[in-house]
DNA sequence: TTCGTTACGGTTGAC
DNA sequence: ACGTCAACCGTAACG
């Protein structure tokens, strides 16, 4: 029973990560917002010890997709089972509860719902029935019953990662913020979409705004970082007319290229082509002796990391850092146009938050 | 020196 | 319940 790593690994640079999780979004979004300061990512690296291949990547990505978050860990595309096809065997049996797999099987390549290559085998077909389908009679009751819960996701998202137990409740509110904590930029709205999602939420990114929990940095190496983040829709409410995360919303990166350019691209992230040197950041720390528990030294970034993941170093530092970590805080002395590039779509309840 | 790229060892979660 | 697979991760090293 001590599944998670107690504390991570160091790197070269005596920063702690775990292998194979996400840094903290916390340093995700320290990273953007040095790189917005027009601090060189070689810089950057250095004061965050994070690898500048890490630096690197994500600031790529944040040019590339707006947003700061790591792509979807795990889970696998729908092979055959696609919402589509999922549809149609619902509906097959919904016409005839008394319908075979086979016949469906052959009625989906019919009507030409799939074709030879992607059609589902008996067994996927009798699988969906039960797991997706099951009695129809209670479907209709579920489906209502969802719907309540999130009025406007129709449909589940097709591996809703990131979304392991959060404050949003059942009925879609929101759990109150744990005082001193603020809600992370839009950008940081994380989930997983495939090419195939056809969530109109989705592709908005309505789903999953998240917001940076106390949880984020203080259970860093803990078993499940995407806990890190919640939803918090209450400062990002749905709308079509307030472009949560640029419109743009993690998709993934290969699907990225060649589609649209996300207007977020031109203006996310100006400064960082134009590196400046950084005078003002802390002399760098070497690594020492540190325990894997180094911490990134107040003066500019007030992030502690690592260690303080002792469960609940609970303290006020602590807090106060994860307060600067989270989010709105982290802008100050950002001029506008900085706010704005790193998190375009401040909901002004976020703002206030200051 | 800086930074883009990639092999590697790792985690995750749908199937 | 378990194994497979394919997605992702950050680091380290190379150029």
């Amino acid at each position: 029973m001590t599944p998670e790593p107690a504390f991570g690994e160091v790197n070269q640079l005596g920063g702690v990560f775990v292998n194979g999780r996400p840094l903290p979004n916390a340093i995700r979004l320290r990273i953007v917002e040095l790189a917005q300061l027009g601090i060189r990512p070689c810089d950057i690296s250095r004061q965050l010890r994070v690898s500048h291949g890490c630096v690197s990547k994500i600031l790529a990505r944040y040019n590339e997709t707006g947003s700061i978050l790591p792509g979807a860990i795990g889970g696998s595309k729908p092979r055959v089972t696609t919402p589509t096809v999922v549809k149609h065997i619902r509906t097959y049996k919904q016409r005839d509860p008394g319908i075979f797999a086979w016949e469906i099987r052959d009625r989906l390549l019919a009507d030409g719902v799939c074709d030879k290559f992607n059609l589902p085998s008996v067994s996927s077909i009798s699988r969906i029935l039960r797991n997706k389908i099951g009695n129809l009679s209670q479907q209709s009751q579920y489906e209502s019953s969802k719907q309540s819960s999130h009025p406007p996701q129709p449909t589940l998202p097709y591996n809703h990662i990131y979304s392991y137990p959060t404050p949003i409740g059942a009925s879609g509110t929101k759990v109150p913020t744990p005082p001193g904590m603020h809600s992370l930029p839009g950008h940081m709205a994380m989930h997983r979409i495939w090419p195939s999602s056809h969530s109109v939420t989705d592709i908005l990114g309505i789903r999953s705004i998240t917001e940076q929990q106390i949880s984020d940095s203080s259970s860093f190496p803990s078993a499940k970082l995407e806990e890190w983040s919640v939803i918090n829709r209450t400062h990002f409410p749905p709308s079509a007319s307030s472009p949560i995360v640029n419109g743009v919303q993690d998709k993934p990166p290969h699907s990225i290229e060649p589609e649209a350019k996300y207007t977020q691209t031109q203006s996310g992230l100006p400064t960082v082509n134009s590196y400046v040197t950084a005078p003002s950041i802390p002399a760098y720390h070497p690594p020492t002796p540190v325990s894997p528990y180094m911490g990134y030294s107040a003066t500019t970034s007030a992030y502690v990391t690592g260690p303080t993941w002792q469960p609940h170093s609970g303290s006020a530092l602590y807090h106060h850092s994860c307060d600067n970590i989270a989010a709105p805080l982290a802008f100050k002395g950002m001029t506008a146009h900085h706010r704005d590039a790193i998190h375009p779509h401040a909901h002004p309840i976020t703002a206030s938050a200051l």
